[in-house]
Formats: structure tokens, sequence, C-alpha cells
DNA sequence: CAGTTATTGTTACCGTACCCGACAATATAG
DNA sequence: CTATATTGTCGGGTACGGTAACAATAACTG
């Protein structure tokens, strides 16, 4: 089963790491989005709170910069979060042109539930694997993405907001 | 740096293995569909044509059904595929509504340099990990996968069409 | 055999998201 | 004071995904 060149079909696709990531990576953001949902954010919104937690008060071309994301996609982020009162535009002390934004108290109940929600998908998600197993993995997902030069934060390109929401997502129960 | 409860913040983000699948698929699609471009076809392309390999002459909706998609995106792929001379629309025997897809000999000469290419990416990507490493990897990662419910064919949502590439690209250097 | 329903492939439409450049407001340099 | 750069924001053009509808053909029913 080493060369099977007479048949032309390589390996079965599922055989291949790199498919595998890709396959996994947007089943993982879908089915993150989904979870997330009923909080009212989306994963990027996430990950922008969670790095406003140590970075509170700077701006937005920081956070951008920080983020590895154009400033126009932070503005609509900033909008998203500013309407469900998570974070504030203040004005900034020593720039007048920037804002310092800050994350309300909203923000910091809404966070905990937020990492709840994380841990309980991740561990759904490993459900078939054991702790050391686990340990590896993302041992490994590091070591490969650290690999690739990218920056080791948020990463571009998550749309990933969930449809068929139009009105504000029942946070009152 | 094990424990941080005081500070609020949790995990950094780089030790959640759903954040860090998620970011190495969208980096590992992208970057394939970067390799795949001179060819003139995107990963979804390179799936079909794989699949195809070993399903000659069936129907689309058969496709669609095997890769998980709707008939609807398969008229697309199918349209790119066949004005690139990859594909052949011919008439089904059996039935005269639907047609019989078969692979053009420029496909069968293209497909074993896309899999040098999903090769050469997959090593490239993997650099950092040894082959025991890379085995194991796979495996976790098949576990994981399987452990989804997904059909473990092509996954859905793969646009990841190269931008501006409006003519043929130069592939003659 | 006539009629009805289901299936195949296709087209058109619409809403959405992303990318581009351009703009007002402000800070900094000369 | 003037000129340039930076911050945040806005609008237009383009591509994509998903839904509904349609012609053509097969399968089923009486």
């Amino acid at each position: 089963m080493s060369d099977d060149s007479t048949t032309g079909a390589g390996r079965p696709l599922t055989a291949r790491a790199n498919f595998l990531l890709s396959q996994l990576g947007f089943h993982v953001a879908q089915t993150f989005a989904a979870r997330l949902a009923p909080l009212g954010i989306a994963p990027n919104h996430f990950g922008l709170l969670t790095y406003l937690e140590r970075a509170e008060g700077c701006t937005q071309q920081q956070l951008a910069d920080a983020l590895g994301i154009h400033r126009k996609v932070m503005v609509g982020l900033l909008d998203d979060l500013e309407q469900r009162g998570l974070v504030e535009r203040r004005r900034h002390p020593g720039d007048r042109r920037a804002h310092a934004i800050h994350l309300t108290d909203a923000a910091h109940h809404l966070l905990p539930r937020a990492r709840t929600v994380a841990d309980e998908h991740e561990d759904d998600l490993l459900a078939a694997l054991g702790a050391d197993e686990r340990a590896d993995l993302v041992a490994v997902l590091r070591r490969i993405a650290d690999h690739t030069g990218n920056p080791p934060g948020v990463h571009p390109g998550l749309p990933l907001a969930v449809k068929g929401n139009s009105g504000a997502p029942g946070d009152a129960s």
C-alpha cells in the first residue's frame, strides 16, 4: 500500500494533515461560533474582548496592530461590541483624535461565561482524547503554528457570524 | 503562569486547542490555495478531481452527495473545471436528464502535479515535526474528525479562490 | 396508456461580507 | 503658520453563499 501509482489515486485525503487541519479548523470555528451565539458575540469578538482585558485603554490602532487585522475591521468589531454595551469609546487622554477603548461591567460579567463556553467547547471537541493526548496535541499544534511565522495572536479571517439572528439574542434568561 | 485568576484572563488563547485548530486550519487552507493557484485550480477543485478519479462517470448529484455539498455548488465547481478543460459533461447512458462526469486527459496530467503540491505543502507545514510525530498528529486529528460525526470526505465552506488572478496564470517560468 | 409526482441540472435573485479608495479631525514637524 | 502624517470613519464596487423557482426527464399510480 506504499505505492499505488497504478490506481492513480494518492492518499484518500483523510490521511493528509493539511486537509484534516483545514477541515477541523472550519468545523471548530463553526461550532464555536454556534456555541458563542447565545451570548451575543462571535469568536472574533471573544478574541478582542480577551485581548482588551490586558490592554484596556489602548487605541483602536494598537488593537488592530496587535490582532493583526486592519483598522477598518476594528471599527466594525468595536461598533458591534459598543452596540452590545460591552466596550466604551472614551476620549484618549493624550491624543484627542484617538479613542481609549475600555471594557464595560457587562463585558467583565460576560467574559467568564464566554470562557466557560470555550472550555466546554474544547472539552467536547477533544472528548475522544485523554488528558495526555490533549496536552500533546496542544503542544504540537503550537509548534506548527509557531513555525508558520504568523503572530501568535488572533488570526485573520473570522467572519463566522451566526446567521438567522435578526434581533438581540435573548440574554434576559 | 499556570493560574492567573486574579487578573481575570484565562489561558492566552494560544493554549486552547479549538483556537489553535481554527487558526491553523485557516492558515493551511490559505497557503494551500496559494500553492495550488499556479495550477489554475482551488482546493475544492482538487478535492473534486481526486474524488472523480475513483468515481468517473457518475452524476452531479452523486458527486454533491458524496462531497457533502449542495448540487448548486457542484454546478459551479464543474463549470470551473469544464471551463479549464479538466472535466467533461457527457450524456449519461441510463438517465437522459443526468450528466456523466468524466475526467479529461488534462486532468489526468494535472492531478499528479497537484498531489505533488499537496505533498510539498504538507511537508513544509510539518517541517518542525518528526516522522513519528506526524503520524501521531494525523492519527489524532482523524480521531477528532471522526468524533465530530461529519462525513470523512470533503468539508464544506471552501471558497478560498485566489483573487487577483484574472487571466491564465503564467506557469511559463 | 394518461396523469401525477419526484429527481436532475440550471438560472435568477437577494442579502451579506470583504476590499478599495477617499475623507474629516487632529497631532507633529518645519 | 503651513505642510505632512496619523487616527478613525464612511461609501462604492465586487464576490460569495444561500433560497426560490424553472425546464427536462424519469418513476410511479390508477
